[in-house]
DNA sequence: GTATTTGTTCGATTATTTTTGAACAATTCG
DNA sequence: CGAATTGTTCAAAAATAATCGAACAAATAC
């Protein structure tokens, strides 16, 4: 049947990847941020939706990746305008995807926070913490496929479909430290 | 300062790669599910929800994949006991996503459909649906960021940081076609 | 010790996404 | 032409996720 009406959105508006479309984000924070940082967070922000992650962890990672100096917790409570719980939550899962670092900063006892730019470890933590995971269980739940009897399907085509998957999990687990290598020389 | 309580989930919930971890899943539909395409939807519904898919689109990718015959529409809402409307939006995507393919059942007027196989064309369908259009407009914004004069910021960090972005940019567009021919290879 | 600063926790609120279901449209059947 | 079948649409409900913010805890300062 065909549709009623031509067509329709693809993607969900959190995932929409604007690209050349420069229409207006949601309405960002500007107060005390250079056009550059503006930029920069618009951009992370993006990026990380692309990857399905929230935007509030875009505005953190794109504001140190864009700023200078490291920034205390008070920096980016302020001049992201988020919650401190935002924030600190936002903190902590950037720490352990490992894209954002704690640094010492003399004269201070705040926790300061800089942006960790090597791609390297930045995909890596990414590809350790959500896509590892599943690799690695994937394995056994596969093998456990190839107990399973046949029951309706033919033997023949449960044969295919497993070892298919097999070779698309031996795949993933081949390209995965591909990619990391690549980028490790970027 | 140090967290109060020692831990905290890292993901949320439906990212969560459950792989080892043969933990029920949020129950599913069993009735005349044969035990193989019970847990090739189980594993289906895991690998998209790494993706951020929802979990029907895994419910009827997987049954489309662990079934030997074309389903028709009406198949996949019995079987996986959906509504008429999340399968059909769960085809829509699907099929433009080229993760699933109408096919032509001879004596019936009703859609038949099938789950791609061809890794190449799936993966290669997700990257053009939900990552090339953001890479596409990145270049552009990447280039507009060299027109910010400095304010705060000094040319050095400034120009490290673009060029960086820049750099990025080049290997993922790179990177991706290497991808999917490797995943052609499969 | 008491106060202040710094950041975490967690229940409540808001926002977003997903799913449902009933109305409807298109197509074929008789 | 009706009637039946097949699938789409879309508003509303349900489910999930993100964010807020007040209460709290830890560490240091005074």
């Amino acid at each position: 049947m065909k549709p009623h009406k031509p067509e329709h959105p693809l993607v969900k508006p959190s995932q929409v990847a604007k690209g050349g479309s420069f229409d207006p984000l949601p309405s960002l924070p500007s107060k005390t941020l250079t056009s550059f940082q503006r930029e920069s967070i618009d951009l992370f922000v993006g990026a990380f939706a692309v990857l399905s992650l929230p935007r509030s962890l875009g505005e953190i990672y794109g504001l140190l990746y864009s700023s200078e100096e490291p920034l205390a917790f008070d920096d980016l409570v302020t001049r992201l305008e988020l919650s401190k719980g935002s924030v600190s939550e936002g903190l902590r899962v950037l720490r352990s995807l490992g894209a954002v670092n704690l640094v010492p900063v003399v004269g201070s006892r705040k926790d300061h926070f800089i942006a960790e730019i090597s791609l390297r470890r930045l995909a890596g933590g990414y590809l350790r913490d959500r896509i590892e995971p599943y690799l690695k269980g994937g394995e056994s739940r596969i093998e456990s496929l190839r107990r399973v009897d046949s029951e309706d399907h033919s033997k023949q085509f449960l044969e295919n479909r497993i070892n298919q998957l097999h070779s698309w999990h031996r795949f993933f687990r081949k390209v995965l430290p591909v990619f990391k290598a690549l980028a490790g020389k970027i």
